[in-house]
DNA sequence: TTGCCAAGTGTCATTGACTGCCATACTCTG
DNA sequence: CAGAGTATGGCAGTCAATGACACTTGGCAA
């Protein structure tokens, strides 16, 4: 995910780790301008999470949001390219837990089920993820809000839809292929990425399940899948 | 599709095949207040689809639209939802064809094959039906505009996912078992459509194939998937 | 400490996509 | 032709997003 957006993707806690002390909160070893930076850039998402979840992601307005923070409504878009970034933006620190579990996998086992099991690993990385003031994970709120909000179903499909490219990359990296002439990768990597969004769009719809539940549900699709691609049903 | 969009879709031929004399145009039996949309409506297709192709979809605005066709802009917002609706328009042609071939593919055969064997058969129809004007099929060049502009993108993406639902129902129907306890017809609805956005973006990016070659790509991606989601690839 | 440069922010004006409201014009039906 | 119903236009207003410019602040070096 080398995204160089505009507002920069959340930092990763490997982005750098060389300085000692990166204790709890991980700011006291940055310079004060990055640390207010981040403090607005965390505070501009918590706030306008919360508006989301409270009245709906098409009737918040951005004012909304930087009025909560008390900061102008055009440094909101110096943070964010738009207001589906935002939300955007942790689809983008899944995808970069993804992409860094896969990397981790090892080469005997098969891509497929590399994607997959990296898949289970970073959701379940994010979501045990204790936020600070929530004391929840934020992710799965993130997923039901994503699901139910048709233009950022539209944002996120069409941004899985982008990281076909790198995942496709990587496996066919992994299996000694080349992805500019071999379609394989290209398919697994689409079909992860649709069976996920049928997962999630059963899973949201039941407002009751968990992390695990989603994650076992995803495996049942992947399951069902090859079956559901060759002859008959019954 | 039973769609019920504020434009309503695009009137098929099947759709009133009683009156007589249905010919060449097929506006002589309409009221003229029935014909007059119809007629307004496709000004506006046409007019939007050689700008967009000209200037591109984000460069053009509603009002040049509108002041081609010369017509109000707060009129095209009553035959469009908004700007990707008319686009979209297209999609949805697309998708009733591909329902309409489905439906009549034999129950003999397996799901799947139905299924591509439909896209095979509406694609093939859609892209060899001459336009008026262009005397060309403009389906070629809707698909390219959409794979090249990503907000068409998101929303083609959202479309053809909740368009889901339907094949599911109907492949469901097809074999007999229920789409709300089983997930197969989902995956192959789910795994249809990503395969189908690979095959567009493959095929968008060399600008010189034509539809056969589409469909010789997206063949290729069904072929492959299978051994995609199995074992080593080497 | 001082002072400079760059980065971050605010203000203002503007564009473009939509939406609601109401007045007007047209079509259909009896 | 009259009245009901439908299509359209005009207008005001909201909201997302962007460019231009001025101002403030933090980092750094002399």
């Amino acid at each position: 995910m080398q995204q160089v957006s505009v507002a920069g993707s959340t930092e990763s806690p490997a982005a750098e780790p060389l300085n000692a002390q990166a204790a709890s909160d991980g700011l006291a070893d940055l310079q004060r301008r990055e640390r207010k930076k981040r403090q607005t850039r965390h505070a501009l998402l918590r706030a306008a999470l919360a508006l989301f979840m409270d009245k709906g992601y098409d009737h918040t307005a951005v004012r909304e949001i930087t009025d909560a923070v008390d900061i102008s409504e055009r440094t909101f878009f110096r943070y964010f390219a738009n207001k589906e970034d935002l939300v955007l933006s942790f689809a983008r620190d899944i995808t970069s837990e993804l992409m860094r579990e896969l990397a981790a996998r090892p080469g005997a086992e098969p891509p497929f089920t590399a994607l997959r099991a990296a898949f289970r690993a970073a959701v379940t990385t994010l979501a045990a993820e204790r936020d600070a003031e929530a004391g929840e994970s934020v992710y799965p709120s993130i997923i039901r809000l994503i699901d139910s909000t048709p233009a950022l179903m539209a944002a996120h499909m069409r941004y899985t839809h982008e990281c076909d490219e790198e995942i496709a990359k990587v496996l066919a990296e992994r299996e000694g292929i080349d992805p500019a002439t071999d379609r394989r990768p290209w398919c697994a990597a689409a079909v992860f990425d649709s069976l996920l969004h049928v997962t999630c769009r059963e899973w949201q719809e039941e407002d009751s399940g968990t992390v695990e539940d989603m994650l076992v549900t995803f495996d049942s699709y992947c399951e069902h899948t090859a079956g559901a691609l060759s002859g008959h049903w019954t």
